[in-house]
RNA sequence: GCCCUUGUAGCUUAAUGGAUAAAGCAGGACUCUUCUAAGGUCUUGAUGGGGGUUCGAUUCCCUCCGAGGGCACCA
């Protein structure tokens, strides 16, 4: 509807501009509303009343204006759009026909996009900290996919690196002491981890046997690479019950090992370009009035800028994108600056489009970083169990009729949905402080508050069973047509998601439907009413159901038919 | 010192430069002889300070104050 009401005034203004549209905060300015005239005003000299009056009345006598019952003009110079009955009405047809397609942006692309995210470190557990990439990249794939984008998911394992040097270390060590008695966990690994970080601190000479073992593991040494087998194994298996728990699934799980034979070539087509030199004994990437980006130590090992500069080379000879969208957090924005300028100085990109979908840390009470290094660490999967117990406390003392069985799935689906909705109904790029009771708030704007909405709707629609042909001119309370008016703004928000990479704009939209939906619910009966109104309203929350469901699922949460 | 992010109600958050700053939680008052009360209605309460640009600033610029993160051989 944006983009339709854009191509009218600008047509109507007759210049090259694209001018802002956007939904009218009041009722009494309409559905839709521009301030073109406003910014017209100035480069035109001429009072904005006038210029409004004037595309206004232009709007009026175009062939698209007859989807408007009023085209008004409020000062200080807002054109203002109000949509006729007719077109709220052909409007929900078209809904109601969509279904589950609902939504789909009206332009059609057949770009590629990949999408780098949730890309945890091997040897550590998965910590709060990756659960927003794991949860914002997922959403965001889930909306690309939906717009008909071809999209790529890709997990870039931290799975390489001087981590493994320290691990192996680490590892030597207290194999010598204790031997190999038990089965090892990810927990050892992160013990030994954390242990040897901290005493690497005070002393030097571990530091260097770690730097050993991690040249070791680079160069092809068959013990290291054993090694290293074994706990990617480990740490595998338990990232994949994280993933079954949260519903994640990834196209692609190339971790940085994957390109480890490029690397190589990668620093010497650098060097040969003259975009990487020589300095203090390694080879780096100047990056103007930033540090440069270091592809070689002066110990020859390589590094994780070197990776990334493979993997973006991977990714464009392979699947030849034009967005590439790194969901890692705020904390990496320097690295990441440094790598775009570098593929570019390269050559490796040129059309592309390479952005950091940046988020805040998830910080502890203290608001300080919880990292595992200090030793300061909250194991995502201990929150994933604590928002089911909790979702389960709720849920137990509603509907007695649901059996035990019932309960426990649905106390499963919520406090998952809870914990992804609460990320991602927010703007990602702040800090979040860890507090559990608002990590796993079951209340208010919350993903249960829009569970429980669908499934009184779908309980509704149930009851009634299939509606048969319906006639919306029927529909003429207020709170449903607020209701089909917010339903008519979903491809917009798509849309707008698709340009800005915030899930929360989605989410938002989301909770305001579901209160309509909530509001109308509680306001005109539905079984009740006379029967062509009963069918017209059992299409209307039919429609609705539909986009909460659609709205859901893009945010990665399985909305339930019962609870 | 430089760079990134950030400061909105008691708390947690929303608002592509637009109209009277929007919600949730917490507090107060109502509401199940209609379809799920995990609901609905009403109510108290906010843009860190100071400048500037603009017809219009929570949004952009400057400055001060506060918070988090990062600044070549970790990832």
């Amino acid at each position: 509807m944006l983009s339709k009401i854009q191509k009218l005034v600008a047509e109507a203004v007759g210049r090259e501009i694209s001018p802002v549209i956007q939904v009218s905060a009041e009722e009494k300015f309409g559905d839709y509303t521009t301030p073109v005239a406003l910014s017209l005003a100035k480069t035109i000299k001429r009072p904005p009343l006038e210029i409004a009056e004037e595309i206004a009345a232009k709007l009026r006598a175009a062939p698209g204006s007859n989807q408007f019952k009023k085209i008004e003009v409020t000062a200080p110079g807002f054109i203002n759009f109000h949509l006729s009955d007719q077109a709220l009405e052909s409007a929900l047809a078209e809904i109601t026909k969509s279904g589950a397609k609902w939504g789909r942006p009206e332009t059609k692309t057949r770009a590629t996009v990949i999408i780098d995210y949730s890309s945890p470190n091997i040897a550590k557990p998965m910590s709060v900290g990756h659960l927003r990439s794991t949860i914002i990249g997922a959403a965001l794939y889930n909306i690309f996919k939906f717009s008909g984008w071809k999209t790529i998911g890709d997990n870039h394992l931290g799975d390489w690196g001087r981590q493994f040097g320290i691990l192996i270390a680490a590892w030597k060590d207290w194999q010598k002491i204790n031997g190999e008695k038990r089965e090892v966990v990810i927990n050892d690994l992160m013990r030994l981890y954390v242990d040897y970080n901290a005493l690497m601190k005070e002393d030097a000479k571990l530091e260097e046997r770690a730097r050993l073992e991690t040249k070791k593991l680079q160069d092809g040494d068959l013990e290291n690479t054993k090694l290293w087998k074994r706990f990617y194994k480990i740490s595998l298996a338990e990232f994949q019950k994280i993933y079954a728990l949260l519903g994640i699934k990834f196209d692609h799980s190339y971790g940085e090992s994957h390109y480890q034979k490029m690397l190589g070539t990668i620093v010497s087509d650098a060097v040969q370009k003259g975009v990487a030199v020589r300095s203090e004994g390694a080879v780096i990437i100047p990056v103007p009035g930033k540090a440069p980006l270091v592809i070689q130590k002066s110990d020859e090992a390589f590094l994780y800028g070197t990776t990334d500069i493979a993997t973006v080379k991977q990714r464009v000879t392979r699947w030849k994108p034009s967005l590439i969208l790194y969901v890692i957090g705020n904390e990496q924005a320097l690295h990441l600056e440094q790598l775009f300028y570098a593929v570019k100085q390269l050559g490796l990109i040129s059309k592309q489009k390479l952005a950091h979908v940046k988020f805040g840390l998830i910080l502890g009470e203290d608001l300080k970083k919880l990292s595992t290094r200090a030793g300061k660490h909250i194991a995502l999967d201990e929150v994933i169990y604590e928002a089911i117990e909790r979702a389960k406390k709720v849920t137990s003392g509603k509907r007695p009729d649901l059996s035990p069985g019932e309960h426990d799935k649905i106390a499963k689906v919520v406090g998952i949905a809870a914990l992804k909705y609460n990320d991602l109904s927010q703007n990602r790029q702040s800090d979040i402080a860890f507090h559990w009771d608002k990590m796993l708030n079951l209340e208010g704007n919350s993903a249960p508050y829009i569970m429980y909405t669908y499934a009184r709707l779908k309980s509704v629609l149930r009851k009634a069973g299939f509606p048969r042909k319906a006639n919306f001119s029927l529909l003429n309370q207020d709170s449903e047509r607020a209701l089909i008016k917010k339903l008519i703004q979903f491809p917009d928000v798509i849309t707008g998601v698709l340009q800005t990479y915030f899930p929360h704009q989605l989410a938002d939209y989301l909770y305001e439907l579901t209160k309509l939906a909530n509001y109308f619910y509680q306001t005109e009966p539905i079984l009740q009413a006379e029967p062509a109104v009963m069918n017209a309203r059992l299409k209307l929350i039919s429609a609705a159901a539909q986009t909460i469901k659609t709205s859901l699922a893009l945010l990665g949460i399985s909305a339930l038919e019962k609870m």
